[in-house]
DNA sequence: GCCTAAGCGAGACGGTACGTCAGGTCTTGCA
DNA sequence: TGCAAGACCTGACGTACCGTCTCGCTTAGGC
């Protein structure tokens, strides 16, 4: 889960945690995440382990610190989806943006390995939903609310379905390697979420 | 992945190999995936770690196994989804019961397990969805099949896609937490799929 | 052979330097040289596996250095033989002495062992002559030079060689048992000894 | 020890037992005795391992056996010592030429494993004894019994003693490595016993 | 000359110990 | 006095061998 209270952060050397973070992210990329120590990281970092210990409480908490380095925009602002007014083009675009980024070996473990913490770690998995699946979720929220409005998506239509319907067979399938996240996958998605959740001819 | 190539599989111990399998599954309901060690199963077995190591090339691929032993019908026939004619009530049915199996302890250590193992060992997600994602996928297949036959799915439906939408957000819901599987929403995603895959309208 | 090089002597905790050394000689009198296994020195002594491997780099070496603990006098002072004047009656008596001593069941095995380990291993080996036997060698040849410069040993006898002649059949009877180390052998060698060496007749 | 009461030494297969012989010798001086193993025995003699264990009590009654072979003199009849009339001249030359043998690495290492197998193992020291060192004690006993009936050895001396005197110092030191068995020291021993035990002046 | 029980090769098996790696805690000494 | 360094106890790893136990297959001996 996310950093233990600190016994006293004033005193926290700044240094000694983006090392950490640093170390950690690296190591995933090289060795994989079930190959990946506590004692690598600190080696890495120039750190001792108790400083680790000291301000995470798992494995899992820092590998989740360190990629969520990683996705915070730098300028802390939020994220937006693109929104040219067409929300079929939109969403395959965007789509197919993401499939590219998962195409990405740099990308491809550390995700991973943030999949296999939060399936085993309720608290981990909380953690990660207010951090960073909520930001993410409601940039596409935003994006799909703009297509009720443009009566190009049903009213009444629940967003947080659709994003679901759009999204985990998207990540299901790359998480199990069970099909290439192709244009033809992605389009398909698009189009069955347009048709299931199109306004009503009234 | 799965079994190694065996040494000379006719001499094997197959009371062994059951033992072993058991005590892998109930050592996953008992203390987690994250802390079954091989040394457990064996000391649980009354078996030699070496006769493990013979046969099984990861731990992952015992837990596979374990679970594998599960799913199959013992029987040796296939699966069937019900078929009482009205696909959407009987798809809500079906997932329903579902979701009431995955909450049941015994099933959610062994399933998070495997996809704990699935995610990061490729080999073993290959297995995986030869050996027990095919087989249910065939049966739900089957009766989305039916369902076309009967005038409720539009005929040229990609039944595959069907599958992935229905069950995805299910089982990434379920994984991630990230909220109960309640009737309402079992309703929601056979609903969904019902409007995007509606017959045309002649 | 004896100790490796340490990583850094300062740090090593004592409390498990002695456990350790006590645990071995311990079980090298219940159990035996043959069956006395690395595991059980750690669990006797409460201690990591690690730690000896950290400072020991072979059984042999352990069992070495827990022998030698016991061999040194505990007021780090020398040893040294009686001398009565009478060279004849002092070997005699000092023979008979260690031959009590090895009938004694408490210094047999670890003796044993010790030869076992130092036949077979040459750095063994050299540790066993200069911390061990050279100071025993020492003492048995201010011994004899006393006894040279009383007139009762030739002056230009090669001391070494006369304790080589005394012990070495002495000590090769009781590794091979090929007879008992009783006063008659005792006497037979000394004075063999004092034949071979006697000084010349004017 | 020596081996088993064989189940019926009839239907023995020879070839095996000298196929188990030979490995073990070649693997003796190659891997040396500490990682002789009776898998590799078995391996290199290609022999099923219950067939050393069906006709020998342990890994050191193999290894004595191994090397009682080789000792045996092929013609099956005794062993003698040179006999010039010369008993310095004969013991010197007998004993340089031991020290060359000692020398071959290819003696080393079995010689070696035969001791630490004695010491630690009465049955064997036993059959060591008897199959081993009696017949060369028998040789050197009568070529001394020679120089008694010549006058070079006083007619009373005690020859197993003379024996002990002479090659216990020896043995020990190529052993232990405490020195080399040069002519120097060689002589000097065969000097110190014709000392101790030469006829009176009547 | 066939039959049959043994010895045999092969190697799986339940175990023990190996030597190593890493986990998480505790201690030391430098900065 | 906070932290790097790393020793420590613990426990699991994957491997090597142990000695026992089937397996089929020769293979010699008694019929």
């Amino acid at each position: 889960m996310a950093p233990r209270t600190p016994p006293d952060s004033t005193r926290r050397r700044e240094r000694s945690r983006v090392a950490i973070l640093t170390a950690t992210r690296e190591l995933i990329t090289e060795v994989g995440y079930a190959r990946l120590t506590i004692e690598a990281i600190a080696a890495r970092a120039g750190v001792g382990k108790q400083t680790i210990y000291r301000w995470w409480s798992s494995k899992g908490a820092v590998v989740f610190d360190s990629l969520l380095a990683l996705s915070e925009s730098p300028d802390g602002g939020g994220i937006a989806l693109p929104d040219t007014g067409d929300v079929e083009a939109d969403l395959k675009a965007v789509m197919r943006a993401t499939a590219a980024e998962f195409s990405d070996p740099a990308f491809e473990a550390p995700i991973r390995a943030l999949n296999t913490e939060i399936i085993n770690d309720p608290d981990l998995a909380a953690a990660y939903r207010e951090k960073m699946d909520k930001p993410m979720r409601a940039a596409k929220a935003e994006r799909l609310r703009s297509a009720q409005r443009a009566g190009q998506l049903a009213a009444d239509a629940d967003v947080d379905l659709i994003i679901d319907v759009l999204y985990a067979p998207f990540t299901q399938r790359w998480l199990l390697r069970s099909g290439p996240l192709d244009d033809e996958f992605v389009d398909a998605l698009v189009d069955t979420v347009l048709r299931a959740f199109r306004p009503d001819r009234g």
